[in-house]
RNA sequence: UCCGGCGUGGCACAAUUGGUAGCGCAAACGGCUGUUAACCGUUAGGUUACAGGUUCGAGUCCUGUCGCCGGAGCCA
């Protein structure tokens, strides 16, 4: 007889008909007993939040030995007819003609019961977390997320650019690295005192990527539009709900692109991202919806479907003064904006996303635009209502003397940049782009209040098992 | 890193002013039902994070350590 081939539950849902000789394999939910001759499975596949709902009859060899294996987490291949429920609850339903057990699951030693854990909890057994609805639609939408990612981009003729993870490029402006290193850290060679960096393996002292901009804007003043979107770390001893070592970064870089543009290309591409989960994901969105966050459907409706605000950092500087409300750090020009400025202006302000641009120089990295008034530069940041900023961006420097300068303000070695100069040497041209935390993206859509819970293991410090 | 809070059966929680550690869920066993976070009954399960201290007596008070959570800073 030839194999018959397994089906995805989401399949057979939708399909919403009868159908004969079926196969569906999956994980067990939940089990009820009926003394009227049968049990109630509910089997999980993972192809969609929803379960399948299989009658295991009493008549069925082996039975009582059979649905005494089948307990939550027990991994199962269920052959039979999918056939109209008679009873509310669900469309269709399995009749089980053959059943097997793959795998068994003691009910005494599985953590997960079909009860509401704490992410806590769930934290502490990542390995498993995924069978657990929350998780599989996070999941879900993740890689939703991650694909409308690449559509977006290559829809517009932006080059899918892998950008090295390891790099001997250091003080980025963008926080302490990991360091990456073949030494034996028991017997370092020395030189001088210091370690001797050219007996590593690299001949040079390395580290973790704390992003890919510099290496991005070569490719960019080459090919036009790039973008990068891969695994970014960071050192810092940050211990937040927003926060990760390790996270995954998606940065475009666009060869003459002025900040206007750059802005433009920033709320087009999260308006595009939020529609595509709104217009695919609806199952898993409605479950964040009900269980997570009450809100998060009109919130991401409320982005779809309203211009993003844009102000002149000093413009926001002037309506947090004005406000009337007191913050915790003084609001005065030059000051950095803080966590509770972000979420005044998107959350009170203006109630939907904003656009803050011209920063002060003093306050920005070296490789940002200076404006004319030879104070500002242009730098944008997205703040997102809750969540506070989700896009980091600005016109580059594309001028060698003043960029020269500025790394000599900022104490930035040009020797040591000077590839990243010599785009402004050769053919420089206007070009921007921006960075945005891909979990932060998660966590927005989803509604997830934890960082830690929209990546499948995540690193923290202190925290690096699984 | 700083500030604040919390660590009690597998999970989620309770325990008056310091005075016999309880409940629900899960589990095991039984009952019942086209059930659906099923329901009903019975049973078992705890060195109250760890180490000291105060006290006749500590889950509760004090000190330290570890862990977790929330907020802040750094940022994405």
């Amino acid at each position: 007889m030839a194999k018959i081939k397994r089906q995805k539950i989401k399949a057979l849902l939708e399909s919403g008909g009868a159908m004969e000789n079926i196969r569906v394999q999956g994980w067990v939910r939940t089990r009820r007993d009926s003394k009227g001759g049968f049990s109630f499975l509910e089997v999980n596949d993972g192809s969609c939040l929803k379960n399948l709902q299989a009658i295991i009859d009493a008549n069925l060899p082996g039975y009582e030995e059979l649905t005494h294996q089948l307990t939550a987490g027990s991994c199962v291949d269920l052959l039979g007819n999918l056939v109209e429920s008679p009873a509310k609850g669900q469309s269709v339903e399995l009749q089980v003609a053959e059943l097997k057990v793959y795998g068994t699951a003691d009910p005494e030693k599985y953590p997960l019961q079909k009860k509401r854990h704490s992410f806590e909890f769930l934290r502490e057994i990542a390995h498993l977390r995924p069978r657990t609805n929350t998780m599989g639609a996070v999941m879900r939408v993740r890689n939703r997320l991650a694909w409308a990612i690449h559509k977006f981009f290559n829809e517009r003729g932006f080059l899918y650019l892998h950008t090295p993870i390891i790099t001997a490029s250091d003080c980025e402006g963008a926080g302490e690295m990991f360091q990456v290193t073949t030494l034996d850290l028991d017997k370092v060679p020395k030189v001088d005192g210091k370690t001797d960096f050219s007996q590593d393996f690299f001949g040079d002292k390395t580290g973790l990527t704390v992003s890919g901009q510099l290496e991005g804007e070569t490719y960019a003043l080459a090919l036009g539009e790039i973008y990068t979107f891969g695994p970014t770390f960071r050192a810092e001893n940050s211990n937040t709900s927003r926060h990760l070592a390790e996270f995954w970064m998606v940065e475009p870089e666009m060869a003459f692109y002025d900040l206007d543009d750059d802005m433009d290309l920033a709320e087009e591409f999260i308006k595009y991202l939020v529609r595509d989960v709104l217009d695919n994901c609806a199952d898993d969105m409605a479950f964040f919806n009900q269980r997570i966050d009450s809100t998060i459907l009109d919130t991401l409706k409320n982005i779809v479907e309203n211009s993003f605000e844009r102000l002149h950092y000093a413009d926001a500087i002037h309506l947090l003064q004005k406000s009337g409300k007191t913050f915790q750090y003084a609001v005065e020009w030059g000051c950095n904006l803080q966590a509770e400025h972000e979420r005044y202006l998107a959350e009170e302000a203006f109630k939907k996303p904003v656009m803050v641009y011209n920063y002060p120089e003093a306050i920005k990295p070296f490789y940002m635009k200076l404006n004319e008034d030879k104070e500002t530069v242009r730098a944008m940041d997205v703040l997102l209502p809750k969540l506070g900023e989700i896009i980091g961006g600005s016109q580059r420097e594309d001028d060698f003397e003043i960029l020269v300068d500025r790394m000599k303000i900022k104490g930035v070695d040009p020797e040591e940049y000077w590839w990243y100069l010599d785009l402004r040497r050769y053919g420089s041209a206007p070009h921007s782009g921006f960075g945005l935390g891909f979990e932060r993206l998660v966590q927005f859509v989803t509604g997830m209040e934890n960082i830690r819970d929209v990546i499948p293991f995540p690193r923290t410090p202190k925290h690096a098992r699984f």
